[in-house]
RNA sequence: GCCGACGUAGCUCAACUGGCAGAGCACUCGCCUUGUAAGCGAGUGGUUAGGGGUUCGAGUCCCCUCGUCGGCUCCA
């Protein structure tokens, strides 16, 4: 499954619109298809605004026109799908109150207030409704409301859009799809024949000419949401959907979709045997079964590996911890909310209950750095071992709310990768620099080659520590981000309370994004443990602290390779990377010899001598995704052979044991990341 | 935390309006001895997530708890 690839729309030549004449007719006059999967939807302005074909300006004008297999394209018809819902929904349930309507990544939604939560019956009779609307070829037809009076009394019914009106009134945003350009417009849905005006809704636009220019869409699913966002406010019903140039892209887009839960970790964590989430322990609390563990032993095997190479020091830290350690790094002001509760312990009272001894309240570590902050401070540091690289594969509790918890992605007990850096001041630029090549090897090493990087600034609202301090932490990140020539996008107010962070954003086999690493400069935390190490010059001086975690944490970097190799691991981390498979139960010892030198060369094989046929058995070992099925008959035995089948079910016949054993342990030694074809995987005679 | 949907064998799913809990796969035991994705037969397996209620009778209806899923909010 490759990437989903935009087509790539031919240059779009200008087309001029005449004073006093529509776009749409510009447009169909320079021969431009108005059907189609390239349909000229809208045209965008000089001043890159899209117009909707209708507009006819004053003056000539030259505009772009823009096609419906564009982004831009796919959103006007979204949007105006969205309409479409509405208009269903308030035909079919006259009461619903209408929230806002937006195209998003992929679809659109419309939120509605509704007495009864839309079912999945509902739905279906909203997109029959809503086929019906659009084969009625309904015209979007635009028109500017004289003032905010005028929209409030046509709005009356309408109490969400009022509010829109009186925020529009107060500040012009055009954060809001409703509203925004300067004046208040509605589109009203007329008829065709007798242009009778069926719906209309308070929108900015632009939309598609009509109702038939929405090709192909579909509801995906209902849920809640608050209006505007807010969890003060009520919570609206809100229907997703998606909509498409084309059936053709619409069902490519839903192929992705079953593709993507085809590789739903959680789907291959049962089916591979990998990890399961029991009841009895609790929500977002894993347990890894031996398949699983192997791949997360190999995983972090080679990641230690690596940080020696890279001059880590690999330390330990209890999971538990009395409530004052965190109260010096100040999770338990700014974070409680997201910790365990206390285990309030060691507390007696005397027979009438009076407390004789106060208690201590213990809490599971959120985070890792506070341990480490104590291990720097163990003893006095000099400038000369800095700077200082703390690594521990730290287990950590963080009381996730129920929720949000979500596979090995969001849980509640997770294992980190997690380093701490203490440097001084003059080290930090190169140090970070270092660390982010550092970082994006290693997870090139896994297979991951497509990212871009992610710099979150302070949030004004939380945060601690002096504006210099975070001007220099995030100069200095800014700086490494630049160097690194991957992309860079701001996350503006994204930074967690203490420091601003680099993230590293991957993209996966299916072209979803992960937030992976993150590397944080912090200058909070070596004040509050009153961190220093002696200067050349003989003075004290406080050091810098990096946090930075590559995998983020290991449960969610499982997850997400699992996804990205849809459960094929490379053969370096698959759980079982060899089984044989005898043709018959004579050829069994053959089998088990080449077992033995595989195994001696550090392969994890097994021989399946079980009472299935070979073909069931080819069957079984397909669907656990084993990289490499060895099997022989009585051919391959008198040759003292094997012969080969891949996951792609490709072979490689009649190779001599010696060589087969071999290649299968330099393939795994390079750590090759694709999975071995009959074409890839030469063995060393064939190679020359 | 909020809204909604859901929870039947290890897995995937049946069981019409309340009326004897079933199938395929997996697993166990036989038979079969096989050349690149399911050989044949038999058997084991369930307090229908847990608890309470309505009813002559509850997998099915009602209430509570737990969990899962989809969103919203949150995410050190």
């Amino acid at each position: 499954m490759s990437r989903p690839q935009a087509p790539v729309p031919e240059p779009t030549p200008l087309v001029v619109v005449a004073a006093g004449t529509t776009a749409g007719s510009a447009v169909r006059e320079a021969g431009l298809p108005g059907k189609g999967p390239d349909a000229v939807v809208v045209v965008r302005d000089a001043e890159g605004r899209l117009r909707d074909l209708s507009w006819a300006p004053a003056e000539d004008t030259e505009v772009e026109p823009v096609a419906a297999d564009t982004e831009d394209g796919r959103s006007v018809i979204r949007h105006s799908a969205a309409h479409v819902l509405a208009q269903a929904v308030q035909q079919l349930f006259p009461e619903a109150k209408l929230g806002i309507g937006p195209p998003v990544k992929d679809g659109f939604y419309y939120d509605f207030d509704v007495e009864r939560p839309f079912t999945p019956e509902d739905l279906r009779a909203l997109e029959k409704r809503m086929k019906q609307i659009i084969k009625g070829s309904q015209r979007f037809s635009r028109r500017v409301v004289d003032s905010v009076e005028a929209a409030r009394e046509e709005l009356a019914s309408e109490p969400y859009k009022l509010e829109l009106v009186d925020l529009k009134s107060e500040v012009d945003t055009s954060e809001v799809m409703e509203v925004g350009g300067g004046e208040l417009t509605v589109y009203d849905n007329l008829d065709p024949r007798t242009g009778d005006r069926v719906w209309g809704d308070l929108c900015r636009g632009p939309h598609v000419p009509t109702t038939r220019h929405i090709p192909a869409f579909t509801l995906t699913r209902v849920a809640a949401a608050y209006w505007r966002g807010n969890e003060r406010n009520p919570q609206l019903q809100r229907i997703y959907g998606t909509a498409w140039e084309s059936t053709e892209a619409l069902d490519r887009h839903l192929e992705l979709l079953a593709e993507a839960e085809r590789r739903d970790h959680r789907r291959l964590g049962a089916e591979l045997d990998l990890f399961s989430f029991p009841d009895e322990v609790g929500s977002g609390l894993p347990v890894f079964h031996p398949k699983g563990g192997l791949v997360r032993r190999e995983l972090e095997d080679y990641s230690r590996r690596r940080h020696e190479e890279g001059g880590y020091e690999f330390v330990y830290s209890p999971h538990i911890t009395k409530g004052a350690l965190f109260e010096t790094s100040g999770h338990l002001g700014w974070y409680r909310d997201g910790m365990f509760p206390a285990m309030h312990l060691d507390e007696e009272r005397d027979e009438n209950g009076v407390v004789r001894r106060q208690g201590q309240d213990y809490y599971l570590k959120p985070m890792n750095c506070p341990f480490h902050n104590l291990i720097y401070r163990s003893r006095g540091r000099s400038y000369r071992e800095l700077p200082l690289r703390l690594f521990e594969f730290g287990s950590v509790y963080r009381y996730e709310k129920s929720g949000v918890v979500h596979g090995l992605t969001r849980v509640r007990g997770m294992t980190q990768d997690d380093a701490h850096i203490y440097c001084t001041p003059d080290q930090l630029q190169d140090e970070i620099r270092s660390l982010l090549t550092f970082v994006l090897d290693l997870l090139r090493d896994y297979g991951l080659d497509d990212f871009y990087l992610e710099l979150s600034t302070r949030n004004e609202e939380k945060y601690v520590g002096s504006d210099e301090d975070w001007e220099r932490a995030t100069d200095a990140l800014r700086a490494a981000a630049e160097a690194s020539g991957l992309e860079l996008v701001l996350d503006p107010g994204g930074a967690a309370f203490y420091a601003p962070k680099i993230s590293v954003q991957a993209r996966d086999a299916l072209g979803r994004t992960w937030q992976m690493s993150t590397i944080q400069v912090d200058m909070q935390l070596p004040d509050r443990f009153d961190l220093e190490y002696t200067a050349p010059d003989g003075s004290r001086q406080r050091p810098v602290m990096v946090h930075r975690a590559l995998f983020g944490s290991i449960e969610r970097f499982f997850g997400v390779l699992t996804e990205h190799y849809g459960g094929a691991f490379p053969a370096w981390l698959a759980p079982v990377q060899v089984v044989g498979i005898p043709i018959a139960s004579d050829h069994v010892e053959h089998l088990l010899g080449v077992a033995k030198e595989l195994r001696s060369r550090g392969v994890r094989v097994e021989v399946d001598t079980s009472d299935d046929r070979m073909q069931k058995k080819i069957r079984n070992h397909t669907t656990q995704k084993v990289p490499f099925m060895v099997l022989a008959g009585a051919n391959d035995v008198e040759n003292g052979a094997v012969s080969f089948r891949f996951r792609d079910g490709g072979q490689l016949n009649g190779v001599p044991v010696a060589t087969a054993v071999a290649a299968i342990a330099d393939w795994i030694g390079r750590r090759e990341n694709s999975s071995p074809t009959a074409e890839t995987f030469e063995p060393a005679g064939a190679a020359g």
